[in-house]
This record gives structure tokens, C-alpha cells and sequence, in this order.
DNA sequence: CGGGGAATTGATTGAAATCAAGATAGGTGG
DNA sequence: CCACCTATCTTGATTTCAATCAATTCCCCG
């Protein structure tokens, strides 16, 4: 079992009612009187640090949305290279929204809590709600806008250019939702932050290094940053 | 003017149902009787080889379909490197959808015909007519696996993995539209394809020399391929 | 207070970029 | 119809940035 069902409270249905990070999600178009029947269609889930939520190829059968935590997305290549294809913050969805296999694999970073809707009774009520479809696409077509920013990353920048704007994207990621985004904290390991951007652990750790040597950052520790001068880049 | 609008004809209600590339494109899922509004809220335009159909930055007020030959969408890094973020073929659809700005520029390769929506009928349109809605999600999720697996080539692959795929891609998606897929055309010059696979022009003419003299393609002209051993990879 | 994963640092190698000529070919005008 | 002209493409020589190989060092956790 590398899940935990949290326990429905018998006042359960208002759970999407108190959700504290339904204003980033796309569930935040619905009104109030609409959250009780939403409240029912999904379900929280807890996963633990290094637990895997999905593999790549299974059957996808729901859509998770995350309350809490952070996930990484990555990408098997057939001689067992790995892509991260993404960090998730609270508020992302993720999952294909339709039916066949997922595309690529979803894994806890630290502990998480996932909202998660079976794909199925998620379609029926798109199929009701037109301002939810609209929010789903809109989110969507944003994450493909954020793909494609990576894509020029990861296609035309040096080391340092990509170990530069990736602090200060979490750094501005952070401070969206309304977190503390200077000491800027990374909860990925090196290795992770490097098959994020198409580099080696032991580049990235140099890069870091330069930017500490050079002043535009204080490294209070492994994970925990502090942005001296955000005009680096 | 760098464009040219296409006479409506009397019968122009009825474009889309003549439309050769209907079947690739979102509008798939329009009944015959919806046709002739859609036709409404639709015009087609023309563009020669490298004219600029929208810049980057432009408010964008359109969403096309491409029916008749290539686009190339790009960005601009802040000092003039170019990446290019993606061909499109005859039923791709391009262009934010949602109100602001466009997050990349989009130019013919060859002559191009499109089929211009104006955001605003659309949306409206969309609002009354869940399919296409659903469609459009579905197109834009697609989209977004192609974006991701872009990533995986840029931040994980060599340079001869990256020229390999980029052709047998080309032969797939020219199978999928029912074109010659054999002697795969390559419409776009050495430079297009170094800005798109993050290489230089000098390493992707080296990398398709060496798959000739290793007998694995060969090469009828800079722009005619043919793949002799697929599984080459 | 160890133990071990994670991170840093150093030395060397290597793949692709860069710099630099040429070769090809597609289009234009005489 | 041919010759030229300019784009594009190919090939070669050299450099450079990041990968690889290889130790340490740093902490986090039990």
C-alpha cells in the first residue's frame, strides 16, 4: 500500500468550502452553493516522501490536484535516463484529464496531500459546468505556456543562465501563492534539480557555488536560499 | 499589409464543409448542421514564405487553423537568440486563445493558408457548444504531452538523438495526415531545425552526414530525405 | 555520535560550439 | 539559355563548456 485515504469527516461535504488552496486551482470558479456536490466527487489522499502517486504507462483513472506539498513529473527514456518534466506546488493539477495511460510519472517530494478525482465523474461534471471546462483549458493552455518557456530554457541557455532563472522562477512561484520567497527554499535535491534542467548534479552545484562566490546569493543551506541581487540573470 | 484576405465566395457558409483538413482539426466534432454558423465566425487568409502572421508582444486577437502548409512559432530570447518552439502542420491550431498577449511569434515556411477565428466569437461560440470546448481541451492537452516531450529530447538527448528523432517525427506526422512520408520533406532551412532541436545549424548538416555515410538515410536533396533503416534510433 | 546519503570540489575528457572556408543550388536578369 | 549572385549547405580546424571520473566534506537522522 503506498497510499493513505484520509478518513472522509462526516462533514466531508464541505470540504472543498475550506479548502485553503482553492483560489490558485481551477476549482476556484465554482460557487459556493456548487462546492458541496463537488466536495463530492473526489476524495484527499496523504503520500509520503519518495512515494509514487503514478508510473508512467498505467492506466489513468484520476486527476490529482495537490492541497499540500510538492510533486515532481519525470519521464523514463528507454535507457533510463530521467527528464523531470516538472515541479508541482499546491494549487497544480496533473494527471491526463483523459482516458489511456499517463504520460509520464508523478512522485512525492516531502509529505503531500492530493486532492483526487476519479476521471470519469470529473468528465460528467465538465459536461454540466461549462465554467469549469473553461478553467480546465485555461489552465491547461498555461501550462503549455510554461512548457514552452522550459523548451527555450532548456534549449538555448548555458548552466548558469538555467541554474539562475530556475531560483528565481521558484523564488516568483513562492511568492504567488503567498509564501515567504526569499530565504527561497528548494525542497528537491541536486540530482532532481539537475534532470530538471538538462544538466549534471555536479554542474549545478558548481553554478551554485559561482553565485555564492559572486555575491548574488547566501546559501543557508543545502536547501535554503537567500537572493542577494535579483538582476542576475 | 503583409497579408491577404481570401474573397469570401457566395457559398463561402459553406468553407467548412468542404474543408480538406476538417478531420485533423477541433472542428472534427461539429455536426454537418453546425457547420454553416461555424463558417460564419471564420475567414481564411493567406501568406507567402517567411511572412509574419502575428509577433510576440501583439495583443492577440485571433486564433488560427492552419490549412494549407507550414508554420514555425517561435520565441526571442532578450539578446537575439532565437528558439523555436514548434512546426505546425495543415490542422494544427495556434495562438492563445485567452485575452493578452501572444507568447510567441508565428511565420509561413512556404505558402500558408489559414482559417482565422476572432477570440471573441469563438468564446462565444465555445459557450454554447460543450463539444468544441471539450475538443479545444483535448487539442491543447495534446499540445502540452508534444511540449513535454520536446523537453525530454532538449534536456536528455545528444545531438545525434535529437537529428534521428527529429526526422522519423516528421515522417510520423506526415504518415498521420496521409502524406508521402518516405522521402520526408524537410520544408524548413538547417538553422530552423539547429533553433529547434537547441543545436547549430553546422551540427545538425554533420549529424545527417554522418546517417548517410552510415547508410541509414539518404539524402536526395537538403530538403528531400529518405529514411533507408528506421530502426536507426 | 556515528553512518550514509547528499553536496561540494578538483582533474580530465569529450561533444558540440565557434570560427572559417568552400561547395551547391535556386533564382534573376542579361 | 546561360552566367552570375546570393542563400544555403557542407566540411574542416580549433576552442570551450559542461560531462565524467574521483575524492572529500557536510549534515541530517537514527
Amino acid at each position: 500500500v503506498r497510499e493513505t485515504l484520509i478518513e472522509s469527516s462526516d462533514k466531508s461535504t464541505t470540504r472543498c468550502a475550506i479548502c485553503k488552496i482553492r483560489s490558485y486551482s481551477f476549482c476556484r470558479c465554482l460557487h459556493d452553493d456548487q462546492l458541496k456536490i463537488f466536495s463530492g466527487i473526489s476524495t484527499e489522499k496523504e503520500f509520503k516522501d519518495k512515494e509514487t502517486v503514478f508510473l508512467q504507462q498505467e492506466d489513468s483513472k484520476h486527476l490529482y490536484n495537490i492541497t499540500k506539498g510538492n510533486i515532481k513529473i519525470y519521464k523514463l527514456l528507454s535507457d533510463g535516463r530521467i527528464q523531470i518534466i516538472g515541479f508541482l506546488y499546491p494549487g497544480d493539477f496533473f494527471g491526463s484529464y483523459k482516458k489511456g495511460k499517463y504520460n509520464y510519472s508523478a512522485e512525492a517530494i516531502g509529505d503531500v496531500r492530493l486532492c483526487v478525482f476519479k476521471q470519469e465523474l470529473l468528465d460528467n461534471y465538465l459536461e454540466k459546468n461549462m465554467n469549469l471546462a473553461k478553467e480546465l483549458l485555461h489552465m491547461t493552455s498555461h501550462e503549455l505556456t510554461l512548457a514552452q518557456d522550459r523548451i527555450g530554457v532548456l534549449g538555448k541557455m548555458n548552466a548558469n543562465e538555467r541554474v539562475a532563472k530556475f531560483i528565481l522562477n521558484i523564488s516568483e512561484q513562492r511568492a504567488r501563492i503567498g509564501w515567504q520567497n526569499n530565504p527561497v527554499s528548494l525542497p528537491m535535491i541536486r540530482q532532481d534539480i539537475a534532470d530538471y534542467l538538462g544538466l549534471t548534479l555536479e554542474t549545478v552545484s558548481r553554478e551554485i557555488t559561482r553565485f555564492k562566490t559572486s555575491n548574488l546569493i547566501k546559501v543557508m543551506n543545502a536547501k535554503q536560499i537567500f537572493i542577494v541581487d535579483k538582476e542576475k540573470l
